[in-house]
DNA sequence: GCATTTTAAATGTCAGACTTTTAAATGTCT
DNA sequence: AGACATTTAAAAGTCTGACATTTAAAATGC
């Protein structure tokens, strides 16, 4: 493992992708070792610090984790559902938020997975998911919640619709899609009259699935995404109008 | 932005966090520069070496880039489509490398979210994107064509699949499923005589996108699905029966 | 044999110096 | 005045060496 110390981009870059490399190509394996900062640095032909801001990228990425005292050091980390969820979910979020996606675009993707979902989830719910999104609908009942927790609700419901598929990846896969749409349905619910509407369609939603029937699951998420686009479209033409 | 010092986490892991939370909430827009890092030093009275180890964390997730020189410093990044989806793929092939997910799972989710794009891939699919899926098939028909090479042709058609719903949102979430399905992938085409029939299924789902016909692309990928499933069950047990 | 103390190895933090890069400011010539 | 060269200052990048803190193993004492 060698690096170059005339190439202009910083070593602690070109050293951090080196060990990633090591862990991605398996050549590193979960919870093995690395040599501690100072073995590293000689390795590598520099100082503790550089090696230092290469492992702090690496933990970042929750690639390694770091432990104190003796016998401790930076061991390769085992990716977890949560960590990858979590970093998946940042850069969903930064990615809608930053770059002027158009509702619709990102709605018709999240409704396209979620649909993609309905004929595993109508096989394979279990009651836990059915109580989930009952729970739910009665919290989104409430008059006295806020925006932000009936968002905040609707996220957990469509959760456990894509949870209700029992395909761990798959739900990890959504969760990108699902969560970070949380920041941009906040913009239209704000539109308060809509909850009774969406609370109707939530309780279909969760009927099909009790009944397994995923034809009905499938329609119901169309009308879904057609009353959001729709309520979007509202909200958008209103802040025209009270521009001009 | 104060930080405790007396809370056992990491002084920069803390700063990371901090800097990170204003970024996602928007209070830093895309290219406003940060303090530089004595200033940031100063302010979170800490050393430069702690706030660079924070500034590298977020770099290592693309939040902020750094330039060098008068002026320079670092800035808050604009996440591309590129960078979130190289994430993505780095994230999701070292979840299903180091978890044990089954093959199934990994096949049956990615096929899922496949077959979401189907009807709108029909709808809105281009010439050029029939070009490459041909293009890819001509080159997998290349009995010359090494096993990486042809899984990586495979990716590329695929990925032509998914981006001809043109739905750019649809295309990130996706890359994570098709590019870190390719190692697990890999594995299982060491059967080489499975070519001849992937390479046809290949040649259907491009008519299917072609005639624009939802229906036939579907039905093309579940047959792939299950295909893709049997050979995996096939190499499966020839491993074990190797082993006994 | 068990509890306590010591010790050593490792990460975490700090301070200060030096290097390199970069763009603006300044100076000089035509 | 404008084009080109030089200077300069600010900032990130790197290095060195020191000290603090944490931790588990090893040594010690009872």
């Amino acid at each position: 493992m060698k690096i170059d110390h005339d190439n202009p981009a910083d070593l602690s870059a070109q050293i951090a992708e080196a060990i990633r490399d090591s862990i991605i190509s398996g050549a590193m394996i979960v919870d093995e070792r690395l040599p501690s900062e100072s073995d590293l640095a000689e390795q590598f032909d520099v100082s503790r610090s550089t090696i230092r801001e290469a492992l702090k990228r690496l933990a970042a990425q929750s690639l390694i984790r770091t432990q104190r005292g003796a016998f401790g050091g930076a061991f390769v980390n085992r990716l977890s559902y949560e960590d990858a969820r979590e970093q998946l979910i940042t850069t969903s979020t930064l990615l809608l938020s930053m770059n002027e996606v158009s509702f619709d675009t990102a709605c018709e993707a999240r409704f396209a997975l979620e649909r993609a979902c309905a004929p595993m989830a109508a096989d394979r719910r279990q009651d836990a998911h059915l109580e989930i999104m009952e729970r739910e609908i009665a919290r989104q009942s409430d008059a006295d919640l806020s925006d932000e927790a009936f968002c905040a609700s609707d996220v957990t419901l469509h959760r456990a619709l894509v949870d209700a598929a029992c395909n761990p990846v798959l739900s990890y896969q959504l969760s990108g899609s699902i969560e970070a749409m949380q920041p941009l349905m906040n913009m239209i619910t704000f539109t308060a009259r809509s909850r009774a509407q969406i609370i109707e369609i939530h309780s279909e939603l969760t009927e099909a699935l009790r009944a397994r029937d995923t034809e009905a699951a499938r329609n119901t998420l169309n009308r879904l995404e057609a009353y959001t686009k729709q309520l979007a479209h509202a909200v958008m033409s209103a802040k025209s109008k009270k521009r001009h």
